[in-house]
RNA sequence: GCACAGGUGGGUGAGUGGUUAAAGCCGACAGACUGUAAAUCUGUUCCUCCUAGCGAGGUACGGAGGUUCGAAUCCUCCCCUGUGCACCA
């Protein structure tokens, strides 16, 4: 039988990087209930296998479970793969296409190993919707589909939005918020988690838990954390993601690159430091120094200490010093590959510059290519290219460090 | 099914026969400035080729045809979206 800290003690543990909590008196309740009855709560989230590459914000609300989790309660991860043939409207209406059992059992697969970086793979409980939804009657599913309203869901803000710019919806979105709402009924949901975008959905579970007679759960979003714009939520298709997966440099550099200003959000969401802590730095740290804290602080989190130091020293090597870092990225592109090359009479190769740049990712095209040479932006070591022939000190192999602003490729020409 | 309104580049949105690869804005990228940033200013923003130029060619305005010297712009058919009508008649 488990035995629970304080019920004010987990409170306060549970509402830090909280948005909101409905109702803080219920889940005050149900803490209590647990404590004396020892029955842990069950916490669940749910989340879509249609993506499977984790980003820092999804981290957000899973670092919510996880303090459930350290409480003692029950962590529910819940995968969608009935949902995920929906796809959440949330947002823009882009129809996905549906998955493949295969596809789903592998997302599944990828999620559970990211997922586990963060929450105890012992102590998680992972659930798949199509358990239920699976086995469910179509005659079942009516009944559930009776138990809301058309213009209960139209209540949703961005249906109502699309449905006043005469903008389509189709059925299948309607029924998201039911599906995902009876998940906390088969679950036995005792609170549910998501970010403050899934409140509408989150809120259709307590009425659809009351309807089938069941205790409401209770709802605690989490902010949505914004990307590397700082502006708009992060995701991947917006290309302001930092993935859990990015190598440590890359993940050190993007978090560097983020205003002062995000920078402060990034530490009340995505670390352990104390707000009287981060209130303390505000006062009297440079930024850049705590800015660079927070990147060795993620990189940790999903790396090591020992490669976050190492992304820290190659970072300043790359940025601050100008020099090449030890582990820069490199890129092996054979030179009859790239084309166009010419020999000088005594034997040296001539190179096409745009076409290295497109091989090695640092330009989306020849002509791309040809445009950051003509703006002198690209860089090999230190010196600015403005031709488009480079000419080799001798025959391949040869290591060239490019630079087009401020990422960097090592080119390793080969035959 | 009928009627009407729409479908333009990463996004938004101009353009209704001819210097229109397609305005403006946003975004993105780059240069300057910095603390790596942010803010600001400047430039770039379909692809291919080279002699790299205010160069040559190729694609592009839902799809397929057509009219025309010439079409995002006109016509026909199709696809997609939205709205109205479709019970009393």
């Amino acid at each position: 039988m488990a035995s629970f800290a304080p019920v004010d003690e987990q409170l306060t543990y549970l509402k830090k990087g909280a948005a909101e909590i409905i109702r803080e008196p219920e889940l005050r309740a149900k803490l209590e209930k647990s404590r004396t009855t020892g029955k842990p709560l069950r916490v669940k989230l749910g989340m879509d296998p249609t993506a499977p590459d984790l980003h820092l914000g999804h981290t957000v609300v899973l670092r919510k479970l996880k303090h459930f989790q350290d409480l003692g309660h029950t962590a529910i991860f819940l995968i969608g793969d009935f949902t995920g043939m929906i796809g959440d409207p949330t947002g823009r209406s882009v129809t996905r296409p549906p998955l493949t059992r295969e596809q789903i059992e592998q997302n599944a697969e990828t999620y559970k190993a990211q997922v586990f970086k963060i929450l105890d793979p012992q102590k998680t409980v992972v659930d798949f919707n199509r358990r239920w939804f699976g086995p469910m009657s179509s005659d079942e599913f009516v009944r559930l589909s009776a138990k809301y309203t058309v213009s209960q869901l139209l209540e949703r803000e961005d249906f109502h939005k699309r449905f006043q710019e005469e903008k389509p919806i189709s059925v299948h979105e309607l029924l998201y918020p039911l599906v995902q709402g009876y998940d906390s009924v088969a679950l036995e949901a005792d609170v549910e988690l998501g970010g403050t975008d899934q409140k509408f959905n989150l809120l259709v579970g307590r009425e659809l838990q009351r309807s089938y007679g069941q205790e409401s759960q209770v709802v605690l979003t989490t902010p949505i954390l914004e990307g590397l714009d700082g502006v708009q939520k992060m995701s991947k298709s917006l290309g302001n993601a930092i993935g859990i997966h990015e190598p440590s440099l890359e993940m050190y550099g993007k978090i560097m690159s983020i205003s002062d200003e995000m920078m402060w959000r990034y530490y009340e969401l995505l670390t352990d430091v104390s707000l009287a802590d981060i209130e303390k730095m505000k006062r009297e740290t440079h930024p850049m120094q705590v800015k660079k804290d927070l990147a060795r602080r993620i990189v940790t989190d999903f790396h090591s200490a020992d490669a976050a130091a190492k992304a820290a020293e190659d970072w300043a090597k790359q940025f601050q010093k100008d020099e090449i870092p030890e582990n820069a990225e490199e890129v092996i592109v054979p030179v009859v590959e790239i084309g166009g090359f010419t020999y000088t009479n005594d034997g040296r190769v001539n190179v096409r510059v745009d076409r290295l740049l497109v091989r090695c990712g640092l330009a989306t095209s020849t002509t791309d290519a040809g445009r950051k040479i003509k703006q002198g932006s690209v860089r090999l070591e230190d010196h600015v290219l403005t031709e488009f022939f480079l000419l080799l000190s001798g025959r391949p192999p040869a290591r060239l460090p490019l630079r087009v602003g401020k990422r960097l490729k090592v080119a390793v020409l080969s035959w």
